[in-house]
DNA sequence: CTATACTTGGAACGAACGTTCGAACGTATG
DNA sequence: CATACGTTCGAACGTTCGTTCCAAGTATAG
């Protein structure tokens, strides 16, 4: 080997085993990763992961096909560098918002709301995540499902929350992911000109899951 | 493993070319694809339609690649069957089981029940139809969004029956989506062993839906 | 039986796939 | 200027893709 094949995640880190909290500089391959990232996100998102060629990603990069590969090693890695990008930050905004709520009401809340904000300000990319969950083989796949897991897990515990703290009597499991069904389904449908900004719809959808449709224009006062 | 029925091919059929409705005798030629379909469907689900090749397909189904074009003229004409098949079943039952109910909310749990009872019965089917709903092209693409138009609009009037009928204030519109993300995503989740049969997850997500987590345990007496 | 239509598969087509190689470019430093 | 290294690309690799041709098989009718 002439000169190393780069795209090891990490490249020349000088320090930190900080994973995704890589500081130090932002560095003209770290700028050009992102910009082929974005564009292949675009380009997933049109045509699904095994639908797209390493030519399409090269025409809407703008960069050779043998250039890319400079960046990282090979399509299925390209894949899972986005979705690990996209969960990691939704995760992390999840986390942030979380830490300001304590009301188990407000704390699912806040949960779809920021699911719904980072669609609105990513959709291709939680396309991405959501339609091709099932394309990544072994290790790649495990560490995504990985993260997928914590996501899931967090929902779980919210609904628990709220359970206990009212006495209630709902199977947690089914409303974790019945309401995971809903916030991700929405990248089938949701129309900007229609169904309003991520608030508007947030709130709809919260009072759909924790109310219902019967009580669902008027929440009800807690007890 | 369920053989699809015939009706949906008519290539050259002796009798009249009259239409696909299902008249006529069952012919060698419908038997054998629909023998096919089952098992394109097992393979798609499997890998993804991009994925498959129709190496894949003469493997399962034990026939030459050539033999496989005797039966659909191309590996897309071969999902629009998988597709519609489906979707027509789906809606048929939901149209008949409508028939027998009248009161709205009654009328949701039978579409939501309809659903999962077929998706206990077609999993596989049910998931080729959601996940690759963007993999037609053109006419045969056209002629699946139609039926799902028709499915959704079902819903959706549903929806608004019951609003009418309560004078109660919700967005149908984002109310039948959340509910098809419900019931679409269940392919993603549903484990026979943790989750229950069909009814009893129909009445937990039509409490939800319907009530809401907070009242879902016993829906509250109607008024 | 022969004649006829329906059913199958071996072999191959051109095209597109993901990936690799080695040479050349650009730029910043000594 | 020369050196070194990060970056880019044209061209090609071997493989697999969806599809087709055509001859051979098999059931059914006369």
């Amino acid at each position: 080997m002439p000169t190393l094949p780069a795209a090891l995640a990490s490249r020349r880190q000088k320090t930190v085993p900080g994973g995704t909290s890589s500081r130090g500089p932002v560095t003209r391959f770290d700028r050009r990763l992102g910009q082929i990232l974005d564009h292949a996100t675009e380009v997933f998102c049109l045509k699904g992961y095994e639908g797209a060629s390493m030519r399409d990603l090269s025409r809407a990069t703008g960069m050779s096909l043998a250039g890319l590969y400079y960046y990282f090693e090979s399509k299925e890695r390209l894949l899972f560098l986005i979705q690990k990008h996209t969960f990691t930050t939704i995760l992390e905004k999840l986390k942030a918002r979380l830490e300001d709520v304590t009301d188990p009401e407000q704390r699912i809340r806040v949960f779809i709301l920021n699911h719904l904000q980072y669609f609105m300000s990513n959709q291709q990319g939680l396309k991405v995540l959501s339609h091709e969950d099932e394309s990544l083989k072994n290790s790649l796949g495990s560490e995504i499902a990985a993260i997928k897991r914590e996501y899931y897990h967090i929902c779980l515990g919210l609904m628990e929350d709220l359970r206990r703290s009212r006495g209630l009597d709902f199977n947690a499991r089914t409303a974790a992911l019945s309401l995971f069904g809903m916030v991700n389904w929405i990248y089938t449908w949701y129309n900007s000109r229609v169904d309003g900004n991520a608030e508007a719809l947030a709130e709809q959808m919260g009072n759909i899951v924790l109310n219902g449709i019967v009580h669902g224009g008027k929440p009800r006062k807690k007890s």
